[in-house]
DNA sequence: CCGACGTCCTGCTAGC
DNA sequence: TGCTAGCAGGACGTCG
């Protein structure tokens, strides 16, 4: 399940193979993507060189020359990994970028929740995406985020989880953070402490640098663009150990479901206040 | 305007 | 042993 460690781990590989490369040829499987593959984009795409390849959130942002721009998504299963021309297709392969070394751009994404967006208009591109999306992790301002959490009725771990409120997080970073942060999934945002909202952005923070330098977490389908597997799954402390004890206070792992999603927290150190 | 919830999709697995 | 219901969850549309 690609979050920003992930897709940026992906970005970071595929760069210097991408990077210049013009696209020669475009192949596309019959089964549709989130968004429909329109015929025209395959033909546009051809004799593009590509500029720039960059990561905003969970989005991959290609700049190409002459001027225009493809939006990638992985969606849940999305693996977009280079192959030689006689290297296997593997199933649930839905485009292929051939560039001019011959070498192929597979997009592999097994529960077609992923998804592509051909622009004419890289700014266009770019506006579309900043349109969906809040601050990067990086880029957290304690009091800005605090802002944007306290003037909301909703539980915090919903919150964590809306692409406005702050850029790239899933299921998997949520929980970490919120354990570390020591707050409990269904707080709600409107009832947080400005330190908290600050404790909470720390966290954030720290967990996605960590889980950048890991090269993400694989805990199903999850490979990076050189097809690496990545490491941080090894040292998620709160996600996925229900039926485990809590690392710090060896109190029973619970899960309760905010958001439709199952979010895994320590009901000892992450109580919910009022 | 805001928030909750359903929808898409396939593969794996818990449970009968 | 074999079947099936339920779960995994990112983005987005719809509804109240």
């Amino acid at each position: 399940m690609p979050e920003l460690p992930e897709v940026e781990t992906v970005v970071r590989d595929l760069r210097p193979h991408l990077q210049h490369a013009v696209i020669t040829h475009v192949k596309t499987s019959t089964q549709s993507l989130r968004r429909t593959w329109r015929k025209s984009w395959s033909k546009k795409l051809c004799q593009k060189q590509i500029k720039k390849v960059d990561r905003r959130g969970k989005w991959i942002m290609i700049e190409l020359q002459p001027e225009a721009g493809l939006l990638v998504h992985l969606g849940m299963t999305g693996q977009w990994t280079l192959h030689e021309p006689h290297d296997d297709v593997a199933s649930h392969t839905h485009v292929t970028l051939t560039l001019h070394s011959k070498k192929e751009l597979r997009f592999r994404d097994v529960r077609r929740f992923g998804s592509f967006q051909f622009y004419d208009s890289y700014l266009e591109l770019q506006d579309e995406v900043e349109s969906k999306l809040g601050p990067e992790p990086d880029h957290l301002h304690g009091k800005t985020f605090h802002e944007s959490l306290v003037t909301r009725h909703r539980p915090i771990k919903s919150l964590l989880l809306d692409q406005k409120i702050v850029a790239g997080i899933g299921n998997i970073y949520a929980d970490e953070s919120l354990f570390l942060a020591s707050l409990h999934p269904l707080q709600l945002g409107s009832s947080l402490k400005i330190t908290q909202s600050q404790r909470l952005a720390d966290t954030i923070q720290q967990v996605i640098k960590r889980a950048v330098a890991l090269r993400g977490s694989t805990i199903r389908d999850y490979v990076g663009g050189s097809g690496l597997q990545g490491e941080y799954q090894h040292e998620f402390t709160i996600y996925g150990r229900q039926g485990e004890t809590c690392p710090r206070c060896d109190t029973l792992i619970q899960v309760v479901r905010v958001a439709g999603r199952s979010s895994h927290f320590c009901p000892c150190c992450q109580q919910l206040q009022e």
